[in-house]
DNA sequence: GCGGCTACTACCGAAACAGGTAGTTTTTCG
DNA sequence: CGAAAAACTACCTGTTTCGGTAGTAGCCGC
């Protein structure tokens, strides 16, 4: 393992683990320190020790359980990811579709695995991580794949979608007017009743609410 | 497979196809027809006969290739995922890593395949997304996660988060103010310096630029 | 201890916006 | 065809925002 060459990552990949159960954790760090090409670098049994330490000796992966005592895996990815946002996270969980497991991936982890997966599964994760992959299910892909579709239906007509647009890149009423080629009081009537339709109150409001919901 | 019983989708998931090349499409047909549980519903050679029947006459699956003559595949999904929101649209491509892919993941379609996948691996992705999955490659998906995470670092001091959080709800320098217990000047003073910091000149442009960067 | 950063307060004038009312024309669809 | 929806124009009034200038105060690091 540490070699000392120099590019940033050529060499052994090495691993810290985050998993409160002693078997688990044991089982993982033996069979990554067996493998060529990787090594465990360090192990921890809570979140908080995991914090301290890595922040002054980081991995390059990290392995977390998504549930522990004390801190969550959710929480201790946002801390970790702060501080090191160099580390690939890889949560580990027990649950196939977890609501956590989106969460983290969101605060920054980078892939998922269940934990009774096949060693092989378990290695080929870790490489793909450090390749620039996110290992994860499919059913995971999915719920972030339809998080940021486009509403399939929206509340408004086309022409004030287009006005909505418009006001997402922060033009005014007399900028718009120009662009879609009407006076500026039309502006003035569209986005009256696109408050109307979105029940907001200002342009602000308006380009949150569509930025959200993703009405354009 | 093909067993009755109740339940919405029990039995043989009809897919159909849009290639143009005619080996790889009579190819996949033929699998698709030899598998249990499927079959291949109607091929086309291009987007725009594809958009036509399938209005009509709609398949659970669409594969469809993301490099057509004519339409793009992209396009195609577009229209295809608005007429007919419940089809699942798998792409099907040659580049591992395409910048197609991404757009038309977030157009509308569910997953990708390689076009020289293993037989079972494209059967599997019609499985698995008939049953709530996105198939996708790690490198993709990777992609995708870091596409809705929050920004590393922003400019903006804690302060002017806060406002910037406020302004996202649509609120008003004066209630601002009183949320956050200082004069609406005060508002009106870290708004102008996030305005400087984000290279915006309105509300609605900071906005606009929070959520699409992440920033909050 | 001093400069730099952050947080806060204040005043001004021009511009933009929000909400209301009151119409006309065009398109869409039963 | 005729009703309904969408697109368009206009005016008015009070409020909010924007950009500029100007000053106070606390905290941190060199």
């Amino acid at each position: 393992m540490t070699n000392d060459e120099a590019g940033e990552r050529t060499d052994t990949i090495r691993v810290s683990l985050v998993e409160d159960d002693d078997e688990i954790r044991d089982a993982l760090a033996i069979l990554i320190d067996a493998t060529e090409g990787m090594t465990c670098h360090s192990t921890f049994g809570d979140c908080e020790s995991a914090i301290e330490s890595v922040s002054k000796d980081p991995p390059d992966v990290l392995m977390m359980d998504i549930e522990l005592p004390g801190m969550s895996g959710v929480e201790g990815v946002q801390k970790i990811k702060t501080a090191q946002p160099g580390i690939d996270i890889i949560m580990l969980t027990i649950h196939k579709d977890d609501d956590l497991v989106f969460k983290s991936l969101s605060l920054g982890a980078t892939g998922y695995l269940l934990k009774d997966s096949q060693p092989d599964d378990i290695l080929r994760a870790i490489r793909d991580v450090r390749s620039g992959g996110s290992p994860m299910s499919s059913q995971i892909a999915r719920r972030i794949v339809v998080s940021f579709r486009k509403a399939e239906e929206s509340p408004l007509t086309k022409r004030e979608t287009e006005v909505l647009e418009k006001l997402c890149e922060g033009h005014s009423y007399k900028m718009i007017g120009a662009d879609l080629f009407v006076s500026e009081e039309t502006i003035h009537f569209h986005i009256k009743n696109i408050y109307q339709k979105l029940q907001v109150h200002s342009k602000s409001e308006a380009v949150a609410k569509a930025l959200r919901d993703r009405l354009i």
